[in-house]
DNA sequence: CTTTGTACTAAAGTTGGCTTTAAGTTTAAC
DNA sequence: GTTAAACTTAAAGCCAACTTTAGTACAAAG
């Protein structure tokens, strides 16, 4: 099966099938310094499995909330090796306690939307009184508005 | 106190600081037809406090995910009465769907951040081998990547 | 009644995160 | 060896959701 001789070289097509971005976004990430790929002696960009992980990684931190500018200074730090950990530690830690508080409100609204669906649904079928609102519909569930 | 006699009129910069958002803000949602403030007769907007609740629930559904044009129609579907309820909430539902999917990955990217974060206060601090690298430690806590 | 603050409109500008275009090069299949 | 697909670069374009600007009018305080 060959599978562990050599590690398999994805041109920037199929590297883009593995991980679910365009090849235009990857080039995009290489050039706000994000990833790094290697080159064949013709200029081809080639990227191998184990890559796929860290990008994967990267986009993680991309949806808890980093910009592509906090990223890239965060992959500047990591190859300044172990002397940069309290900075990427500060870093991570600000995207944490910016996200925690995010999150709260997002599942705040994420409450209001399935009560609010709740509340059509019962005035269709009847199980809510026409007279009452939303605003008294939720105050009966004891949910903020 | 005159506390019920007439709702307070807040021209738009008190109504800002109520909502949170700016007043260009407030004009800008006015032109997307999302909002429509009362006029003094010399043009000037004012709202009530009952307009704020109206505004900080499309607002719940903005975090959502719902876009501004979105928010419209069903501003717009709202106005035309109870014939267009089944559309609202076929709209919402899909709006629910979409976030439901996507609120589950971003419970996963929280956790990765947290485990990152974890990991690297743990070498910090010397409760992690400097030898277990980031997959092995997710792999010991059953976490994916 | 003047000054200072706030509001009005329409239009142009900004931002982040890509995507598209254009013109040329390399690779893979026949 | 030819051709089509996939690659290269740099630069321009796009989108949503605001924000800023410019020029003007109204409101509140002294």
């Amino acid at each position: 099966m060959d599978t562990n001789t050599a590690e398999h070289k994805y041109r920037i097509g199929d590297f883009a099938a593995v991980t679910g971005l365009s090849s235009p976004t990857l080039r995009y990430y290489e050039k706000e310094g994000l990833i790094k790929p290697h080159r064949t002696e013709n200029g081809l960009r080639y990227y191998t499995k184990q890559y796929a992980s860290w990008i994967k990684f990267l986009l993680h931190l991309k949806s808890t909330g980093m910009t592509i500018e906090q990223l890239k200074q965060y992959v500047e730090w990591r190859a300044e090796g172990d002397s940069t950990i309290d900075k990427r530690i500060a870093l991570l830690q600000e995207v944490h306690d910016n996200f925690e508080k995010q999150f709260a409100e997002l599942q705040h609204s994420w409450t209001i939307l399935n009560d609010k669906l709740d509340w059509y649904k019962g005035k269709v079928n009847g199980h809510i009184e026409d007279s009452e609102d939303f605003a008294a519909y939720l105050k009966r569930l004891n949910h903020k508005e």
